[in-house]
DNA sequence: ATCCATGCAAATTTTTTGCATTTGT
DNA sequence: ACAAATGCAAAAAATTTGCATGGAT
C-alpha cells in the first residue's frame, strides 16, 4: 500500500493542493485495511466534510491513481489506497474485507483469457464466504 | 442456459403465475446473450411495463433462481437466465459482454482461497478489455 | 491574485415502498 | 373469489451538477 508520505509527496511534486480534507481523507483511508464507501468517509472524518465534496476528492484521488474504486454485489462503491494488485475476500456475515494478494490466481486466469482474442486490460475478482472467526459462532 | 420451455414448467410446477409481463421479461432475456439493466428491459418490452413491476419481477425470477444478478464496475445491475458458472468478459470499447465458462480458472482459485481458511459460497470475476473486432479500428 | 476546493441546494439516477386496482388461476 | 401482479406516486439512496464563497499557494 502507498504510504501517506509517498502520496503527500506525489501531490506536491505535480502541484496539487494539500487541502485539509484532502489530507484527512487520505489519512483515514490510510488507517484502515476496509475499502470505505462515501457515507463512511463522511462519518468517520471529525471534520464532517460535505458528501460532495468528498465526491469530488475521490474522483479526483482516482483520477491520479492514488486510490481504487471496488464495486461488490451491493452496488456501493467503496475506495482504498492504491496497491499492488489483488482481489477482495468479504465475509457475508461480520462484513470484514480481506485483501488477496493476486500474482497466482491472476496468472493462471489471465493465461485462459489470452485464447479469447481480447486485449485484457482490467479486471475485478471478489469472493463471498464465511471467515473462521464467524465460523465459530 | 435454462431455456424458456424450462423456466415456464418450472414456474407452472411451483404454482406460480404466467402473467404477460412475466413471459415477456422471460422472453427478452433468453433471446439476448447480454445481460440487461431494468432500463433496457423496460425498452425493449413492446408492451412498456412499469419499472416498478420489473424491478419486482426481476426480484422473483432471482429469488427462484431463474436469473443472475451482475454488478460491472459502472455499478448498474443487470440480469440473465440463469446458466452454468460463469464468469464475464466486457469490451470496453464496444460494450460488448460475453460469457466465460469458469470451471478451469476458479478451479484454480478456489484451491488458493481455501488457504485463507474461509468458506468460500461465492465469488465473482469481471475481465475488461478490447474485443477482436474492436482492435481492428 | 489566481485557481482550485468547498458547501449548499437542487437535479439525476437507480431502486424501493405504499396503496388502490387489475389479472391469473 | 382469492392471492398475486400491476401501475402510479412518492420516498429513499447514491451520485452529479451549478453556482457563489472560501482557501491554498
Amino acid at each position: 500500500m502507498m504510504s501517506t508520505a509517498t502520496i503527500i509527496s506525489q501531490l506536491k511534486r505535480s502541484g496539487d493542493r494539500l487541502t485539509e480534507n484532502r489530507l484527512k481523507l487520505i489519512n483515514i483511508l490510510a488507517a484502515t485495511s476496509q475499502p470505505l464507501s462515501v457515507l463512511e468517509l463522511v462519518k468517520k472524518n471529525s471534520s464532517q466534510p460535505h458528501k460532495t465534496t468528498v465526491y469530488r476528492e475521490l474522483a479526483f484521488l482516482l483520477k491520479n491513481n492514488l486510490v481504487e474504486e471496488i464495486i461488490f454485489n451491493d452496488g456501493i462503491k467503496r475506495y482504498e489506497i492504491s496497491s499492488q494488485h489483488h482481489h477482495h475476500l468479504v465475509c457475508t456475515n461480520c462484513k470484514k474485507i480481506s485483501k488477496i494478494a493476486a500474482k497466482k490466481i491472476c496468472h493462471h486466469a489471465a493465461a485462459q483469457l489470452k485464447k479469447t482474442g481480447y486485449i485484457i486490460n482490467n479486471h475485478s475478482m471478489e469472493f463471498f464466504g464465511i471467515c473462521p472467526k464467524c465460523q465459530n459462532k
